[in-house]
DNA sequence: CATGCGTGGAA
DNA sequence: TTTCCAAGCAT
């Protein structure tokens, strides 16, 4: 048992957000659609979607019997629509599969489409209280600091990392998936990226970083993400004008998006590519 | 293993 | 205003 285990879970038993997906009567598959939300996207913005999607789909058959398009519509502006596709062929893989209930072992997980490594074992831990390792930027940027003592973790966990988080994790399942959701939650609300509130947290007095006085930070560069004139960007926009409308939208209505002729045109033969967008007629686009 | 993939809020 | 970045995944 580590010292730093008593400290943390005291501190999310008392802290810990009011999250929908938390509550006791949350479903297994209502956690699953959380987590693919919560991929890059901050809580506040997933809340009210989350909320839309339990409301029409309460079960994985139910959005496997939709249109692709519609998830997506209904992604809005969560960003990353190639999620909402995902999730759908998730949904579906878990009606025909698995009896139309999320599976709870962590190999049946890792194989659906947009499940990886972290949300594999979140949704197994979370929803169903098995013990595993569960690796989020919160949870390395929290060991970084309070373990290693450096301000934030590598671009990608080593061997030496993921050695350190498991041997950390509690030994019976369920104080493993309260000690998941507990340095998650701790690096979320006070060991964050922007500001470590170090005045807030609970094993400030263990903390190798704080000990050694917050050095500063001194890895590799980490590069943000280009936007302006990026793919990205124009897939982007072409993306909201197919939300926007009801039908098909004719090609003039991309081009008044995005003007730059063979950027667009390159977007559209990706978009087409990954799904997102199909030929509604000659000259007209639409959501699958 | 580095890169591409959306979006908008906060500092 | 600009910059940073928020529970990753697939290739």
């Amino acid at each position: 048992m580590s010292t730093l285990h008593a400290p943390v879970l005291a501190w999310y038993d008392a802290n810990q957000r009011d999250l929908p997906w938390r509550r006791p009567e949350a479903s297994a598959w209502s956690v699953m659609v959380s987590e693919f939300m919560l991929q890059q996207t901050p809580v506040a913005r997933v809340l009210p979607v989350w909320e839309q999607w339990m409301e029409r789909w309460p079960t994985p058959a139910d959005l496997a019997a939709e249109s692709t398009g519609e998830a997506v519509r209904m992604w809005g502006r969560l960003g990353y629509p190639r999620r909402a596709l995902r999730l759908h062929g998730a949904a579906t893989a878990i009606a025909e599969q698995h009896d139309n209930v999320v599976p709870a072992d962590y190999d049946d997980l890792l194989a659906l489409p947009g499940v990886g490594d972290y949300t594999a074992a979140a949704i197994a831990s979370f929803a169903y209280g098995r013990r595993h390792v569960v690796l989020d930027t919160n949870v390395r940027r929290v060991f970084a600091r309070a373990v290693s003592g450096v301000e934030f973790p590598t671009t990608s966990p080593t061997r030496a990392e993921r050695d350190l988080a498991s041997d950390l994790v509690p030994d019976d399942a369920p104080t493993a998936a309260t000690w998941a959701v507990a340095v998650m939650e701790l690096g979320a609300l006070v060991c964050t990226a922007k500001e470590a509130r170090c005045g807030e947290c609970p094993i400030a007095q263990e903390c190798a970083w704080l000990t050694a006085g917050r050095p500063a930070y001194d890895g590799p560069p980490r590069k943000g993400q280009a936007w302006d004139g990026t793919d990205r960007q124009c897939r982007g926009r072409l993306m909201a004008v197919l939300r926007g409308s009801e039908g098909p939208v004719h090609v003039t209505s991309l081009v008044t998006a995005w003007e730059r002729t063979d950027q667009r045109e390159r977007c559209i033969d990706s978009l087409l590519a990954d799904g997102l967008m199909v030929r509604a007629g000659d000259e007209t686009y639409a959501l699958p």
